[in-house]
DNA sequence: AAAATAAAGGATATTTTTGTCCTTAATTAT
DNA sequence: ATAATTAAGGACAAAAATATCCTTTATTTT
């Protein structure tokens, strides 16, 4: 469905949800391993992901690192997907039409319409806090509760 | 969502399937213009999707050419991406993780199990030969009426 | 038999995606 | 100030996907 470079910012960006906070920043060993992707092609994402005012934020020098906001945390997912430059595969036609529409319909579409849908809707209505969260909830990470 | 093979792949076949017969056969020339693919890319295609009694049949010489037999239009359309070897994409982990089940679930799992499981079913149910008659329901083919 | 037609197949080129490595800049601790 | 740490950024490399071209094989027509 997605590219790898895609995956991976998806991956990278629930696992500094999960287990970051503006107190406790990750390095980027601890992410790439984590989530079992090259180190140098997951900075790279990660740069991207925290270029001007990002999803991501980061700091450099000891005790730097990346962490998620807690305003970027209820962000939805599908901004992951715009900054990677992938969110058009959401809508895009199946069959790879540019011009498919209801007026000029591909012949999937009325068949595929109703899953490009949901599929739309979730990456809009899902968060990424509600996605670190439900891993949590089968996986408990490290992160220190707050009190 | 699929390759650009795959998109030409899906594309040619339902076009083989709404214009040709076994008594008139299509040209890779006609083929590849009419669903805006090149050439020469989408023959070595169709060379895989005819390979040992695939889904198209082809005869070659003078009045030779591409087309589908009845048999094959009945086929489901999930067997054109396994040929294209990319039926994979249907069941694969959005997030890319190659161990991703009810077990191991990713943090996606659940939101997106849905989804996959229609995506698995239309590809699984729906036939070529219906595709080319919706398309036909839309845009009439030139394809003689048998009586 | 020869010529013409059309797909099959091999070799190669181009572009994009994926991945690595090294240097630079920022920040902190000594 | 100096050294240590960590992300940012540039240049380059490898692999995969996409695309083109040319030759060969099968078939039909003349």
């Amino acid at each position: 469905m997605f590219s790898k470079t895609t995956e991976y910012a998806l991956r990278a960006t629930i696992y500094i949800a999960r287990k970051s906070s503006e107190e406790h920043k990750l390095g980027i060993d601890e992410i790439a391993k984590a989530i079992n992707s090259p180190k140098s092609f997951t900075a790279k994402i990660l740069q991207k992901l925290t270029a001007n005012n990002g999803i991501i934020s980061s700091v450099r020098g000891p005790g730097g690192g990346f962490y998620l906001s807690s305003k970027a945390q209820k962000r939805p997912v599908r901004d992951i997907l715009h900054v990677m430059e992938e969110d058009g595969v959401l809508g895009k036609c199946v069959l790879g039409l540019k011009k498919c529409s209801e007026a000029m319909p591909c012949p999937m579409h009325a068949e595929y319409k109703g899953i490009k849908q949901q599929l739309i809707q979730l990456f809009e209505h899902t968060t990424i806090q509600q996605l670190a969260h439900d891993a949590d909830k089968i996986i408990p990470s490290n992160k220190p509760a707050r009190h």
